[in-house]
DNA sequence: GATTTAAGATTACACCTGTAATCAAAAAGA
DNA sequence: TCTTTTTGATTACAGGTGTAATCTTAAATC
């Protein structure tokens, strides 16, 4: 079992660069991030620097520049993530959480389509489990 | 437009017990926490105390003891928070977290005829919408 | 080769958080 | 009334977080 790596909030939006593309040059990085948020180059390379240190970025150096790329998953963050929202704010159920959207008008067309597929499969799932 | 209240995972403690039943005294709050978490009683006031600065806790006082009730209203937080966590970690899809919930095997029967009911009616509110 | 640049490493600093201990005041008991 | 208890208020303190500035070193330029 890994430890749980806490991921903050600003790291986060760093890990979301390098979950979509990898391994990038930290000026590939700066730039990324910059797109989305007005942080100071600095700032990014410390946030990067904490994710190394926290074991969720790896690098290879190439030449005076670094390289990057996720060592923590994507999906293990999300599910880590996910559960502890449902557990800590929705009493475990995840229903719950769709619910709450769903009465505030946030449930879009594709999410709708999706959760039924995500329904037809797991009653699939289900009969030919047993 | 109400300031967006940041609550830590420890008050986030305190304040689940007040949203399931309020108002209630300091000592019942200590009471009903230490069922769930081994904290010291000083903790807990701390945490009592930093909620009232934030202005997620109000109080009145009972003789030497206070009395107290959530002012941040639990479906409130509960949108913000879910609405944070799925914008920032699956691209503002509810479908996607669902999905990872499903590949993991940790959708319940429960769950699935909640989300039929929730589709349910979404398709009824759609239909009757035009 | 000497100097300027530019990359990462180190340091900074205030505020938040977890986790209480101590202080002050009022109530309860002797 | 004096003392003990109990309650909230204040203080503590290390580690995390947001947000960089400064330092160091190696590469690029003159």
């Amino acid at each position: 079992m890994t430890e749980p790596v806490e991921i903050s909030n600003a790291e986060l939006v760093i890990l979301n660069v390098l979950w979509q593309q990898a391994p990038l040059l930290s000026a590939d990085i700066v730039l990324q991030v910059q797109q989305q948020e007005d942080w100071h180059e600095k700032t990014i390379k410390t946030l990067l620097n904490r994710l190394v240190k926290k074991g969720a970025l790896s690098f290879e150096k190439d030449g005076r520049a670094y390289r990057y790329s996720p060592i923590l998953a994507q999906q293990d963050y999300q599910q880590r993530a996910g559960s502890k929202l449902i557990n800590n704010l929705f009493a475990g159920s995840v229903a719950g959480l769709v619910a709450g959207f769903a009465q505030q008008g946030q449930l879009s067309d594709q999410d709708v389509a999706q959760l039924k597929a995500i329904i037809a499969e797991w009653e699939q799932q289900e009969d030919s489990s047993c």
